[in-house]
RNA sequence: GGGCCUGUAGCUCAGUUCGGUUAGAGCGCACGCCUGAUAAGCGUGAGGUCGAUGGUUCAAUUCCAUCCAGGCCCA
């Protein structure tokens, strides 16, 4: 007789093989089909909120792993939190103006260029911007990322555009929008200010020239052996043309410097250091060191500049370096970046007598309407003539050029748009609102207090085409602001109807109203800004433009999401603009990820060719993979990926993919309505399966409250091996497969197993949620199931399935269990046996191990899965194995007595005893009698 | 150069917060078993000078300093 035929064996239609990369696409069409969103968003809209807001990516180019690994972040949270009892919506956008979208239409156009108008230039860019939205929405949604995607947000539709207009223009109404001279790059042959992204380096020579400033403040009390001699300050520069803005020599405060004695009564002053090379350098062979002094105690002394009766202050820097030059740096704060930061600590002026073609204003005495780049010739030869020039020689060293017309550009100082960040507190304010935040990594908060605490006014205002402008009138004769809340209602009605692209096509008579009165002077003439807005702003208003606007969403957000580089970028920004304007962060918490690095540890580049895309792994592996290696990252530090790590998650999920299916093909006949057990009525190790589910809830479900992803992987992956297919199912299977179907025991175990697939599919729902909704339809049907997975809540653990006293009895068998397998393995190295069931085995064990084993004597044999079990007290086995890690504890492994039985493999005395069925035991006999 | 962060087995992660027995897990690998989860399942085993050096201490992977490697943001 085939007593195969007469056994429970699994089976289910839950494919083995996930072929994810075929099904995921099905799955999502499903969905929108059956439109689950809009299910989710329907049962649970009188939830409390959870927002996640989400911070918009560039509309430019296909998303890379870094995105992908933020909006799958994003997707695990929300679906969680969703699964928590919150309606958690999340409305998904993205930043739409700026220069490299600009940058590329310009490419896109090359030549035709100059035939485009300013209005349909910004078109091009709409539709460019609308292009790569398109793109990334459909790599979004292939990722499995839920969320408003027929309705994102874009900072680019006119209502967002008309709230960048009012939040800006708040801003100037509180006064709190100066207008300031600034440094930029500026191409004196397109006439135009350039982005640091539009500037190539090349290597150029340079005239290099030292030039020394004669002191004007006495030192001689502080270093009596200066009395009486003629003291300079020695600079170099590279730009001899920026000499005639010099206002100022910077130091280093932490630099000695020396007085050197270089003759004829004069001293030079430059830094100790770099004395020995200067003076080779200037052919000065006799020198000596008068004295040294500390750069402080020069701070404030004044020089008198070279060419012009006027003074060029000694001041402090820490940018001074002791690479090139004296370590005293000439600086002309109009022309140079930390030059101007320098000067701003001492009140200079932006002096910058340099106009739009790069020629010398009239401001400049000897040099006028020259071309500075000429005129370099000119200052030349004026310093030598005046005696100021020491040395003068030619370099190559690298300088900007434009990337359009790649002629050397220049740093020039014009007026641009600010925001203070002391003038109207909001300094003081953004640094405390910091610590009313809870940021995830801690550290998060050291790093953006650090940079509101040292940064710069905010300079807004950006000389491009794309964007929202700084929609600001300002009086054509004295330059005050002219503002107030009829102007901002005003543009914000007319940007919200014909977005900011009015503000270009307008007068700006047309856009004021018709009585507009300058306050301060009377003057009735005004002047429109035409400069746009830093996209910063544009992003930094979200909070206002989308948190506020929905109906659906809220303010502040519960969880800003971003990598770590947002703390200078959109954390920072938002920050800002929601202070300034609103008194308060715009978020109760804001979680970082780190940066997706290869193999070994370093950031993908082009360049060195190991950048790996998102695209690859989804066609290669599926998204499925691709969301458990977010989730298996511990992503507050940089992740790693590499083809072994995806191959170690591929296995992973096999693993726990088979497991789950092995849990369903046992329930192919088990209804839950009708065929539980109830807890009560279980065997023990049952109960502690159910135990240990509980702490497998606990763990996970406290993982997710504190966004430690990977804890869950890991505790889920652990459960499935260990708990699951090493040890609790492996045992079950001889009560599922040889009892008879409708036995208690075997409903027993069903019913725990049904438990367990119920919760593990649950538990990974937000993490692999295709697998989870696939599991979903193939668990056995039951009154008021759910049509989908992600329409349910997560588990949550119960404290009556919890069996604390248990626990601590069955991790002592399992420890036993341990060692009995070495001792089997010892065995069937041996050849005395082959498979488990093969043996007969005998534990003997110290007199507190035998009474804890005791009660279970009956149960060992199924629990090590042998076919016989034997406990002894305190005996000396011969021959038996020693365990090295329980004290007392030796194992005598031996052939089992009695016959293999053909139904259940368990050898036993019982089987040839039966007449009918001399092939299988009694306990078969027994089971298939009512069949 | 500055700010913030990271560095535990080939890989993904525990642990060390308040220093103290042979530093853990799983995967992978090697070897074996099974063939009633089968392109599956089970078992055993070998892998680590806890980035390096120096210091504090009776004792440091854990505290301190320096350095090296890497990341983000500035300059």
């Amino acid at each position: 007789m085939d007593y195969k035929k007469t056994l429970n064996l699994p089976f289910t239609k839950f494919p083995m093989k996930a072929s994810l990369v075929k099904r995921e696409p099905e799955q999502l069409t499903a969905w929108e089909q059956n439109r689950l969103y809009e299910t989710i968003r329907d049962n649970s809209k009188d939830r409390e909120h959870f927002i996640l807001h989400d911070g918009p990516p560039y509309a430019n180019g296909n998303i890379h792993m870094g995105t992908a690994l933020n909006k799958i972040l994003k997707d695990i949270i929300i679906r969680s939190k969703q699964m928590s009892g919150f309606n958690a919506v999340y409305v998904p956008g993205w930043d739409c103006h700026g220069l490299p979208i600009e940058h590329n239409v310009d490419k896109e156009l090359g030549a035709k260029k100059k035939d485009v108008s300013h209005d349909e230039f910004r078109k091009l860019c709409r539709s460019y911007a609308n292009k790569y939205i398109d793109i990334q929405r459909e790599e979004f949604k292939r990722l499995g990322v839920m969320g408003e995607w027929n309705n994102p947000y874009l900072t680019m539709n006119y209502e967002y555009e008309a709230v960048i207009a009012r939040e800006c223009g708040k801003f100037a109404l509180e006064g709190a929008l100066f207008r300031s001279k600034k440094p930029i790059y500026w191409c004196c042959s397109c006439k135009t200010a350039l982005a640091e992204a539009e500037i190539e380096y090349k290597d150029v020579p340079s005239p290099s020239i030292y030039v020394k400033f004669p002191l004007k403040d006495d030192l001689s009390q502080g270093s009596p052996a200066l009395a009486g001699k003629k003291v300079f300050v020695v600079i170099w520069t590279t730009t001899p043309w920026t000499i005639p803005a010099n206002l100022a020599v910077a130091l280093h405060p932490d630099f000695v410097y020396a007085a050197v004695d270089v003759g004829n009564d004069e001293v030079f002053i430059l830094a100790r250091e770099l004395v020995e090379s200067c003076m080779n350098s200037f052919g000065i062979s006799n020198f000596s060191i008068l004295t040294e002094i500390e750069a402080k105690s020069l701070e404030n002394k004044r020089c008198r500049h070279p060419l012009y009766d006027r003074n060029s202050l000694i001041i402090l820097g820490s940018h001074v370096t002791l690479e090139a030059g004296t370590g005293c740096v000439h600086t002309a704060p109009g022309h140079g970046q930390e030059d101007y930061e320098a000067g701003l600590l001492y009140g200079l002026d932006t002096y910058s007598p340099v106009n739009d073609n790069g020629c010398f204003t009239d401001d400049v005495e000897f040099f006028e309407g020259q071309f500075v780049f000429k005129a370099n010739k000119e200052i030349v030869n004026k310093l030598r003539e005046t005696g100021a020039l020491i040395k003068e020689e030619t370099i190559d060293h690298s300088y900007p050029h434009c990337w359009r017309c790649k002629k050397p550009v220049i740093f020039r100082a014009t007026p641009q748009w600010f925001i203070p960040m002391d003038k109207t507190g909001l300094r003081k304010k953004a640094l405390d609102e910091i610590d009313q935040v809870n940021w995830i990594p801690r550290w998060g908060r050291d790093r953006i207090y650090g940079m509101i605490e040292n940064r710069p006014d905010w300079c807004v205002s950006r000389q491009r085409a794309w964007g929202v402008p700084i929609a600001i009138f300002f009086c054509d004769k004295c330059g005050e602001i002219y503002i107030n809340q009829e102007i901002i209602d005003h543009v914000y009605a007319l940007f919200k109807e014909h977005g900011a692209d009015i503000w270009f096509k307008k007068d700006t008579k047309e856009l004021l109203p018709s009585d507009a009165v300058c306050e301060k002077c009377g003057n009735s003439a005004f002047i429109k800004e035409t400069d746009i807005l830093d996209v910063w702003f544009d992003s930094g208003v979200s909070h206002a433009a989308v948190l506020e606007q929905r109906s659906d969403l809220k303010w502040p957000a519960d969880l800003y999401l971003e990598g770590s580089d947002q703390h200078r970028g959109w954390f920072h920004s938002s920050l800002l603009t929601a202070v300034g304007t609103r008194g308060k962060a715009p978020y109760k918490s804001v979680l970082t990820h780190g940066f997706v690095v290869d193999a070994k540890g370093k950031k993908m580049s082009k360049s060195v060719g190991n950048v790996i895309a998102p695209k690859k792994i989804i066609s290669q592996y599926g998204a499925e993979i691709l969301r458990l290696w977010v989730s298996a990252s511990d992503y507050k530090d940089d992740i790693r990926i590499s083809d072994s790590i995806l191959k170690q998650l591929t296995d992973a999920y096999k693993k726990i993919r088979n497991t789950c299916k092995f849990l369903l093909s046992n329930l192919y006949d088990f209804d839950p309505g009708k065929d539980s057990v109830l807890y009560e009525s279980m065997t023990d190790i049952d109960r502690f399966a159910m135990h240990k589910l509980q702490k497998l809830i606990e763990k996970t479900t406290k993982a997710y409250d504190q966004f430690e992803f990977h804890t869950i992987y890991h505790a889920l992956y652990n459960y499935c091996t260990l708990d699951l297919s090493a040890f609790y199912l492996d045992i079950l299977k001889d009560r599922l497969y040889t009892s008879p179907p409708e036995s208690e025991e075997r409903r027993s175990a069903q019913t725990v197993m049904h438990i367990m697939i119920d919760t593990v599919a649950k538990l990974m729902a937000p993490i692999l949620s295709f697998t989870a909704e696939e599991i979903w339809t193939y668990m056995p049907d039951r009154k008021d199931k759910e049509t989908s997975i992600h329409l349910t809540a997560l588990p949550v653990v119960s404290e009556k399935l919890k069996d604390e006293e248990l626990a601590p009895k069955w991790e002592l068998l399992l420890q036993v269990r341990g060692e009995v397998t070495k001792a089997l393995e010892q065995a069937r190295t041996a050849k005395l046996i082959g498979h488990p069931l093969d043996a007969s085995v005998t534990v003997a064990a110290s007199e507190d191990l035998y009474n804890a084993l005791y009660p279970y004597s009956e149960d060992l044999k199924s629990i090590f899965i042998v076919s016989q079990a034997f406990l002894a007290k305190e005996e000396t086995l011969a021959g038996a194995y020693e365990s090295n890690n329980i004290e007392g504890l030796s194992i005598l492994i031996k052939q089992a007595t009695g016959t293999k039985c053909e139904r259940c493999w368990v050898h036993d005395p019982s089987v040839g005893t039966s007449s009918v069925h001399p092939a299988i035991c009694k306990r078969c006999e027994e089971n298939i009698k009512n069949l």
